[in-house]
DNA sequence: CAAGTATTCATAAAATTCTTATAAAATTCC
DNA sequence: GGAATTTTATAAGAATTTTATGAATACTTG
């Protein structure tokens, strides 16, 4: 399923554009590439694509306007490419909605594992149920249950709505800022040990061992992932 | 009650109809295995099943005839078993009258979340035992009258109303508005006050000692649960 | 009105959440 | 590469919120 995975590139500088592209052809997937943005929204309206990898600095239409572009009309999920320095940006971008993101410069495998776990997270994605697990850790949503084999495990209403949160979007990056307001609301965007704190007690009880998670991971200087699948 | 539920197990891999037998046993559950459509339709006029689980690929007789076989004389649940690129069959499956899914590779975890969760949707359905017990403690709906081993016990009207709603979804996390609204009706989600009284008086009349409730546990900043199993 | 029931209020106890301090890890800078 | 700096993890105690409890008050119904 993930073969044939067909993936657009949007980068303006040829290089870039070329190495994916022969790269990613090479690996069985279909490339479809773009130099600007603009040029990324004609072709999505031609051909559908599985992923999108976006370079954030684009002339004319930068990589974030892309990602709000695209949102607005379909969920495709978006891998961004950004430069060492541009954590700012970076960070906008997956607030803006992108999915994940790739530091320049970057190795193929990279970006390859990024798309695989990107392309894994989408096929199972409707449920009829609200039962989400992950491996051991089953989180049934209906009944507030989560249990992790056979243990039934308490949370606290705040460890639940980060569990919540994280488990429903398992596989994106997820920065402070959106956890913040997933779990406080609001208006306590910077209210960043909290989080820390959270995620500690949630760790404590759903990892094996706290101090090598393999649920929640954390990314340094943007927020926390949830399981981005074995790789 | 969901302990020894009579489970169905349809999948032509000896491999897999063996790991479900095995963990499913280990689990409390009983388990009848079938390699086949039709094998399982035999097992099923002699033995009753509380649940189906079917592979969707199937030799003979495929997951989805399955699942119409069965639906045509029963609303026993099933649980269909695909593959991961199966998605159209899946939904087919699901649209013949099939309950839930769990897509390969799967972990134990997840099956048996199904399972208790569509068994528990099917218990709450039909009140056919007027009778329930807990331990020591008794419940008759019929009759309304509860006993604490010989002792009869008098409650008030809401006391009843609560312990009835709680026994009958025993085991799972009960929130303060779904009590509320089970015993006060519709428009007193706010009143958590009452019910913490109510809850009060129904420890002081079914718990040997109310400070350390095993019936009527509290899940703070949640709700009530009711006796979750004997552990 | 009387007896039992239900609600409200005040306070004690328990649990959760927040804060603060320090250790460990990661990152940056030279 | 290694020291300095920032970021993250961890622990423990304080503050806050939630729950339990006892008793007083209001309500219903025969």
């Amino acid at each position: 399923m993930n073969k044939g995975a067909r993936i657009l590139v949007v980068d303006d500088e040829r290089e870039i554009r070329r190495c994916l592209e022969l790269s990613l052809e090479e690996k069985g997937y279909t490339v479809l590439a773009a130099e600007s943005g603009e040029k990324a929204l004609d072709l999505l309206q031609q051909r559908p694509a599985d992923v999108a990898i976006v370079d954030l600095l684009l002339p004319g239409i930068d990589g974030i306007e892309l990602t709000r572009s695209i949102r607005q009309r379909s969920t495709l999920p978006i891998i961004i490419l950004s430069a060492i320095g541009d954590d700012k940006k970076k960070v906008e971008a997956l607030e803006t909605g992108a999915d994940d993101y790739v530091t320049k410069p970057f190795s193929i495998e990279e970006v390859v594992a990024r798309i695989r776990s990107v392309l894994r997270r989408v096929v199972g994605s409707k449920d009829v149920n609200p039962i989400l697990s992950f491996g051991d850790l089953v989180v049934d949503f209906e009944h507030r249950e989560v249990r992790l084999g056979d243990e039934p495990i308490k949370l606290t209403p705040m460890e639940y709505e980060l569990l919540k949160y994280m488990a429903q979007n398992a596989g994106r990056v997820l920065t402070r800022r959106m956890l913040l307001t997933a779990v406080w609301g609001p208006g306590h965007e910077d209210d960043t040990q909290s989080l820390r704190v959270l995620v500690r007690q949630l760790r404590k009880k759903i990892e094996k061992i706290p101090a090598q998670p393999c649920f929640i991971l954390t990314d340094p200087g943007v927020g926390y992932r949830f399981k981005s699948e074995p790789s």
